[in-house]
DNA sequence: TCGTGTTGTGCAATCGATTGCATAACACTT
DNA sequence: AAGTGTTATGCAATCGATTGCACAACACGA
């Protein structure tokens, strides 16, 4: 509309074009009652005219906000095994949206380093006001520990531990991984393997599901076979040695959770067909993630949610907004829920 | 190490410690010339040994650069459908990785109105410098103009179009379309069918797709079917529906062709097997992304590689830069790469 | 000894929006 | 008419780092 819309940029100019000062421009532009009306709506309606948008490099540097948060992303950028798991993807776009809601956006980052990430880089350096990290990753406690001394607002994605300092917000991985073993049992398989990834951290998710799956076999009075064992990376072929293990040390396996992601859990049912196994007539599986693929396998396959769009997202975001606000936020850990679909040898279509 | 780091925030503190001006510390810091190598090494040694790390908001809003880049998503973040695509997030891990490499972030955002996201949130504010964008999606060629005019730097990933005045990165749709139809006439496939999503919108690639089946079909004298033609959306359960309608219209389907995307390919293999179709052996199909699941599907999914790791990306992420530095930037069109596996009845396992 | 360079530093303005404080204009009470 | 409020606005400092310009200190040749 306006002939030179580039000449007007900054509110001091809209202040002059309205014949005030840049603070009443700046009040009246945020609708400050210390402004008449009838200023604001000359205010407003020139800067519409203009197209005026607000610098808000500037306006954080006087407010000290950002309205940006950092979201962590359990690997590295390049990584191509984990970032292909759809998993990821789902969380990053319900966080973010749930985010945008309260007017944040959404910064990626990598673990390569917490500390110089969150504390240095984003945080202190102004960038963002806060970060949502997506696992403990290989973190050790006292890293996470050096993050809390740096009074960074966080919330991580995943499991509480026992006596932990700081806000997560997840699914209990050893129970929820109890419960898909359990089930397998119910369904009356004897023979139950587990493929799960490297547990050298006693903290973290996969160590706690393969504790789940000791506990089942405890509480269900079933002996450990090393046998039954397996283990994998996050890559989506990685299914097929732990099959071929399986397979040679445990022929007579006849069911198996697949701890580490639903992604290895689809390879592991391809090989399985390869070998020449049925499932679930032979072999019975349940995932990790609930990942929309699920329903897309043959046959579909049975996993545990990580309850994403039913609590965790939410209840993240909020605990998270707190901690900026200042409020001390509490951990919170749900269930997990078994989605049964037909891998597992259920013939129950749902499970509430 | 020292006791309380709290209290050094700012350039000054650095500088009063240092005994030097804040503009002298500022120089050293950055290995200015004109300061002497004794005051760069002490200013240098007091910042370390306090962890300062400056206000890059401050720093951001004196020399108007941000070094970030929004990403521009094709859909809404609430959006499960296309969010579940992993294509997707290999597209941002693999530019947010380059970008990276440059010094530059990657702030994510959705394509809800492209004009109020890249023109006014985010560019003119400060926030970012430059804007990827996912594709076209359903925005009309005026719309992209008026981008255009605003003078912000962008790139979109897609096919570049006739007469295009702004920059685009991306494989060319309509011919690998064309390469992936003539593969399956080459295979012996002689009732060839397609399943593409929209096409609304004439520049969009659902529509040069569909063209190069079109192309493709005439340039081998094959007859056009409009029993051969199905419509499918994102989701990864459209392949089910589209797959009953050939199943009802064109019983003697041999080929399918599934432009919108390997997540319907994807479905489009499972209902084929519902419905009792062996794959490649009755039908054989070729799929659009080239997704690390197409290795395990079964059998392994033929597709065309939109070649983000080689060449795309890098591409992309170069001509980005170039417009941020004031340099025009030319549109760069590869040739998608059909990656054959056994979907689509080939013997030949790589393709050069 | 007086210019003329060279080198190293500091002053103060700047980026653009926000905000504490002062004050002007006006009404209204006693 | 003087005093007390109320309302609306402007001044100037501020957030923290950067940078053009001025200038001090010193060396050097003439």
């Amino acid at each position: 509309m306006s002939k030179n819309p580039k000449k007007v940029k900054t509110m001091a100019d809209i202040a002059r074009l309205a014949g005030v000062s840049p603070s009443t421009a700046s009040r009246a532009l945020r609708n400050s009652p210390l402004i008449s009306q009838e200023t604001i709506d000359r205010v407003k309606s020139i800067a519409a005219e203009h197209a005026y948008r607000p610098h808000l490099g500037a306006r954080n540097l006087r407010t000290k906000k950002s309205n940006v948060i950092v979201l962590i992303l359990p690997f590295n950028y390049a990584d191509a095994e984990v970032l292909a798991n759809p998993y990821i993807f789902k969380i990053v776009g319900t966080i973010g949206s749930k985010l945008r809601e309260h007017g944040y956006d959404l910064l990626l980052s990598k673990m390569d380093d917490i500390n110089e990430l969150i504390d240095d880089r984003y945080i202190h350096s102004g960038i963002a006001e806060g970060a949502v990290i997506l696992g403990r990753g290989d973190n050790n406690p006292e890293k996470i520990q050096k993050l809390v001394r740096t009074g960074v607002p966080f919330v991580i994605l995943g499991p509480k531990l026992d006596n932990q300092n700081y806000c997560s917000v997840g699914i209990n991985n050893l129970a929820s991984a109890c419960t898909a073993v359990k089930h397998l049992a119910n369904m009356g398989r004897r023979r139950i393997a587990i493929v799960s990834d490297n547990q050298e951290n006693q903290l973290s998710e996969p160590y706690l599901r393969f504790q789940g799956y000791l506990k089942a076999l405890n509480d269900l009075n079933m002996p450990i076979d090393q046998n039954l064992i397996a283990i994998s990376t996050h890559s989506g072929n990685s299914g097929y040695d732990a099959v071929q293990q399986l397979l040679s040390t445990a022929p007579d396996v006849d069911g198996i959770f697949v701890a580490t992601s639903d992604v290895v859990a689809i390879s592991v049912l391809q090989a399985l067909k390869i070998a020449g196994k049925r499932v679930p007539e032979d072999v019975a599986i349940i995932g990790f993630d609930n990942i929309d693929l699920c329903d897309f396998t043959s046959p579909p396959l049975t996993s545990i949610s990580q309850r994403l769009q039913d609590g965790v997202a939410d209840s993240l975001v909020e605990r998270l907004l707190d901690q900026i606000k200042g409020d001390k936020a509490d951990s919170l850990m749900l269930d997990g829920t078994l989605v049964i679909r037909q891998s597992c040898g259920s013939l129950i279509k749902d499970f509430a």
